[in-house]
DNA sequence: TATGATTGCTATTGACAATAGCATAATGGA
DNA sequence: TCCATTATGCTATTGTCAATAGCAATCATA
């Protein structure tokens, strides 16, 4: 057997997600994003009163590290921080970040219908139900 | 929406995974093991003339990294290094080791036991085999 | 108003993985 | 058999994502 530990859900999931994540991010070099960055595009699409703590708590990613992701998007001037009170700043796109982000949504589509090109059609339906009900549950846990 | 991500196959994958090896990793850390330790534990089982590099192509653990995670365990005194020619080493446990197995075993399988009872039953039996046919092929491939 | 919660931040750490390079040893073809 | 190629184990460094602890300012509410 090439590997004894294939069969455990656990180890499968763990090697799937590992391959598919440096799938993506391969492909999100052509357009100088991380995985984590590309992510915070997609979720802002279409806001504009979004903050970075509100980002934080849907992608689950700490305030702590919100803070140096925002600020490589700053830098590459994809958004723009405007201050919605004296605490909370709204995180929104710039004209530039629009423009990434319709290349980010091609290549994030490309990848997904790939990915599932990759899984045999018998299970197909069966995946992102199985995947959601692992990490959701716990979501609304909290 | 919660979250409108939620529906891409690769984020689903890649949060899912993020939250069982949290999971996981919380477990082991009652024996002193890492993920990537208790991997190597459980390949190694019953074998004892595994090499260090052996290990790594199955698991998918460059070389270099395979030093400090055997080194790792060697501090623990939960392998052995045995000089097989004058160039590699079987890797195998000692009585230590054996012993750290059998509990790595019992948290593995109740780790797994409970990640698929999370996931619906009719989405069950698709899990595993969605999983690999991801990953599986590219070490096919290589 | 005072107490507690929230926000954005700094700084640091950890786990896992990737790359480049090195010395030595094994191996297979000419 | 000699030599080029490959394999092995290693050092050192870097990158990505995530976690923890702590802080000052602001906001919300009992």
């Amino acid at each position: 057997m090439r590997d004894p530990l294939s069969h455990l859900p656990g180890y499968a999931l763990r090697r799937a997600a590992h391959v598919i994540m440096v799938d993506l991010s391969t492909r999100l070099q052509a357009i100088d994003l991380k995985l984590s960055e590309a992510s915070v595009l997609l979720l802002i699409d279409g806001r504009d009163d979004i903050t970075s703590s509100e980002i934080g708590r849907i992608l689950d990613i700490q305030r702590a590290n919100m803070v140096p992701l925002l600020n490589r998007l700053d830098a590459q001037k994809l958004i723009q921080r405007r201050p919605l009170d004296r605490k909370s700043m709204a995180i929104t796109l710039t004209e530039e970040g629009k423009k990434r982000l319709v290349r980010t949504k091609a290549i994030t589509q490309a990848f997904e219908t790939d990915l599932l090109a990759r899984i045999p059609q018998e299970h197909r339906d069966h995946f992102v139900p199985a995947l959601n009900a692992l990490w959701m549950a716990d979501s609304s846990t909290a």
